[in-house]
DNA sequence: TGCCGGTCATTGCATATGCAATCGAAGGCT
DNA sequence: AGCCTTCGATTGCATATGCAATGACCGGCA
């Protein structure tokens, strides 16, 4: 058989996630101080450079479901990090937008986050990242 | 700054979980008609080829907390496809077999998954698969 | 033999994930 | 203007994820 297709050596899907449950952990371990999770995190990356997007935008972003990203966001929400304003243009959409919290909170984080990067890089190897990124932005590029 | 350093572009934990929900829905499609999840999948493969396997063993196969692999495996126990014994040398270990019935699911599955992973190695295109398996051993030998 | 540190499994809690269904609003078509 | 399809957001449901704490058990050591 096609060593590709040994679902025992060769399942994508499971290295996948399983690759992203162990570098998602150390990220969530150097943001722990904060009380920040990684999507936090990656939200107010997001948002810290635009003026308002809307949860299904980021949501695409993410590769999410918009379901899940609506519910991601509401700590964030709750803790004053981000705030949700009307889009006088379309009364459906409700626009995600950084608060002056939010921002000392990213800016806070930013150290934490430069740390678990570092780790994750060197974890990786010299050529794991970019290998994966190149994968990553091929697959988005396609689906 | 380094680019690599750059949280906006090059934030390691949000392209594989990003990459790892988008791939996940691939398998997760495939698999619907069976009314089966990735993890419970994988986790056939794995019980298939193996006697019996402590809980404890398969969460670090998986890269999981065993508290996470012990509630995934319920729906699995539940269906009858894994059955849940006692091993005679070591009250604490409750070890996990596969069933007829489980055996029975995988082979059923093993054709959906088949085309979930066609379709995975197509996406990530020639070369992306090879690279993020090598990052991805990279990684657990070193973690 | 009894204690004690370590291990396995389980549960409580909070967040993560996606699908289906729903609600309300937008926009095109007549 | 009225209808109909589409679209953004939200909720119900089931599973996914990990940490902290707990209870049961093992093995070593006094």
């Amino acid at each position: 058989m096609d060593p590709l297709f040994d679902p025992e050596t060769n399942c994508v899907c499971l290295h996948l996630r399983r690759l992203s449950r162990v570098v998602t952990r150390r990220y969530e371990e150097a943001l722990r101080p904060l009380n920040l999770k990684s999507f936090q995190f990656s939200t107010l990356v997001a948002l810290s450079s635009r003026p308002a997007v809307s949860q299904t935008g980021l949501a695409n972003a993410f590769g999410m479901d918009i379901s899940t990203l609506n519910r991601n966001v509401r700590p964030l929400v709750t803790r004053g990090a981000v705030e949700i304003v009307a889009y006088e243009k379309d009364a459906r959409v409700r626009l995600l937008k950084i608060t002056p919290q939010g921002r000392a909170l990213y800016e806070e984080a930013l150290p934490l986050w430069h740390a678990a990067q570092e780790d994750a890089l060197r974890l990786l190897g010299p050529q794991g990242w970019p290998d994966i990124k190149q994968a990553t932005n091929k697959l988005l590029d396609r689906s």
